[in-house]
RNA sequence: GGGUGGUUGCCGGAGUGGCCAAACGGGGCAGACUGUAAAUCUGCUGGCUUAUGCCUACGUUGGUUCGAAUCCAACACUGCCCA
């Protein structure tokens, strides 16, 4: 990792500097902040992978390390049971115990790719707390927290409103079982606050109505005087949907979502997130950020492969990125001279060919969907009709082509779908 | 429990017996232009080895009809109002 932010530093400036601060419960919170505290984000076991959404959260626990604090990473085991309203226009699909608790497995090890877990002062913990509420009954469950927390209050609540508001728009109702999300939201604070000695708890902007009724929990049950801070939503400035590529989600995991187009995702962001991303998304130093968003012109371009390789760096390690950049150099700025252009790397989607298969030709069609190119034949043939697919350098134009030995070219096939994708058939 | 709406493709949303694989918008993909950008313009956007063809699809099941997303019945789910 880069130069590591000095232990001095507030953490609240860092995140204030790094764009990454929406709002915060007080003023007082660089106070707070100047001593060690411990400081907690949850996290949905809905599924068993991470997609650069989550990424946010994960640099923010990196932050909260590097000023000396210590990190604790709560998994929604329990609340994974039941579903977080929050923005959701409908009820989220319940999972099985088994299933979150695989999933939990994989999401710790995922952010402990930029934060450190263990027994330190200043080393991540993981709970998870279905060990909590798994154990808890009804009736406690109401003494305890029911009695403390006022329905109007959560009726009040935006996520809330939105799903009952009778004739408007998205009103879709909501079951009770949604609605005590946030109770258990909130309990999960004070209970951090009481074994864990937990005082912050940060997460997005979509988090922040749960957030203060932890809070307000706090208080209630243990007097303790609880802070809040939440990082603005990841939005792109073309207000298209962030942490989505031509692929669908972009996972953090390379099984689902390839070195190469993890990499070709961050280099392709408009010009106007280039700043605010590699901001949030890396730990160069923000001088070192504002030289590189104030490039103009073309000149963006070399700040865009920078944050591409910075943070595919810290996900997939470096020489993943130094691989992932060299191919996309090749496959992209030398592409004009073709001859060049060398497609070999790891980083590129790719399968092997068999050579025999090859020998009684295959349709091209089937071979983009294949290569995952295309859903289905039909989504294939268009694809070649309208112009977008090229075999290594030569453009196609015939859905009934097929693809036999001549297309191999230094022992594979590549295979392009627009100036972007593209799938190399080792043949062997 | 009573009343009353709704359920259409990835999403929103038209369509109230044939001209419906289903207007329109969004999103997505591709092409042109570019800087692997944005904006703009153009094409495509259920499946089938491409077909004046077939299949699947308008909540589910059954019915009426030469013919149903459209009419009828039951069921399911859901919104709202009243208790």
């Amino acid at each position: 990792m880069t130069t590591p932010t000095t232990t001095t530093d507030n953490l609240f400036d860092v995140l204030e500097r790094r764009g990454m601060v929406a709002q915060s419960t007080d003023d007082k919170i660089r106070e707070r902040l100047s001593k060690p505290v411990t400081a907690y984000i949850g996290f949905d076991p809905t599924a068993d992978a991470l997609h650069v959404g989550s990424l946010v959260q994960m640099m923010l626990l990196a932050h909260v390390q590097r000023c000396g604090h210590k990190p604790v990473v709560l998994v929604g085991g329990a609340t994974g049971l039941v579903g977080d309203p929050s923005g959701k226009t409908e009820a989220r699909r319940m999972l099985t115990p088994e299933t979150i608790n695989h999933n939990a497995r994989s999401i710790a090890e995922q952010i402990g790719l930029v934060v450190r877990f263990g027994d330190g002062p200043t080393d991540a913990v993981l709970v998870n707390n279905l060990d909590w509420f798994g154990s808890m009954g009804w009736i406690e469950m109401l003494r305890e927290v029911g009695a403390k927390m006022s329905v109007n209050r959560m009726m009040s609540m935006e996520s809330v409103k939105g799903r009952m508001s009778g004739d408007s728009d998205a009103a879709s109702g909501i079951s009770y079982l949604e609605f005590s999300y946030m109770l258990m939201q909130g309990y999960d604070f004070a209970h951090l606050y009481k074994h864990h000695g937990c005082t912050l708890q940060m997460g997005g902007q979509d988090q922040w109505g749960n957030i203060v009724v932890g809070i307000d929990l706090g208080r209630r049950l243990h007097n303790a005087d609880l802070a809040g801070l939440t990082t603005p939503l990841v939005t792109k400035s073309d207000g298209g949907k962030f942490g989505k590529s031509e692929q669908g989600n972009v996972w953090l995991d390379k099984d689902r979502t390839s070195v190469f187009d993890f990499y070709q995702f961050w280099r392709n962001v408009s010009d106007a997130d280039v700043g605010r991303f590699l901001g949030t998304f890396t730990f160069l130093p923000m001088d070192e950020v504002d030289e590189l968003a104030g490039a103009e012109g073309k000149a963006i371009n070399e700040s865009k492969v920078r944050l591409a390789y910075e943070v595919t760096k810290l996900i997939h390690g470096e020489s993943a990125a130094d691989e992932a950049r060299d191919s996309a150099e090749r496959a992209f700025v030398s592409s004009s001279s073709s001859s060049s252009a060398d497609f070999t790397g790891e980083a590129i989607p790719h399968d092997t060919l068999d050579a025999a298969e090859l020998e009684a030709g295959v349709g091209l069609l089937a071979l983009l969907v294949r290569a995952g190119l295309a859903k289905s034949n039909s989504e294939a043939r268009r694809l070649v009709q309208g112009g977008g697919v090229r075999i290594h350098d030569a453009k196609v134009d015939d859905p009934m082509r097929t693809v036999n030995a001549d297309d191999v070219a230094d022992g594979y096939i590549l295979v392009r779908a627009g100036k972007k994708r593209m799938f190399r058939f080792n043949v062997g």
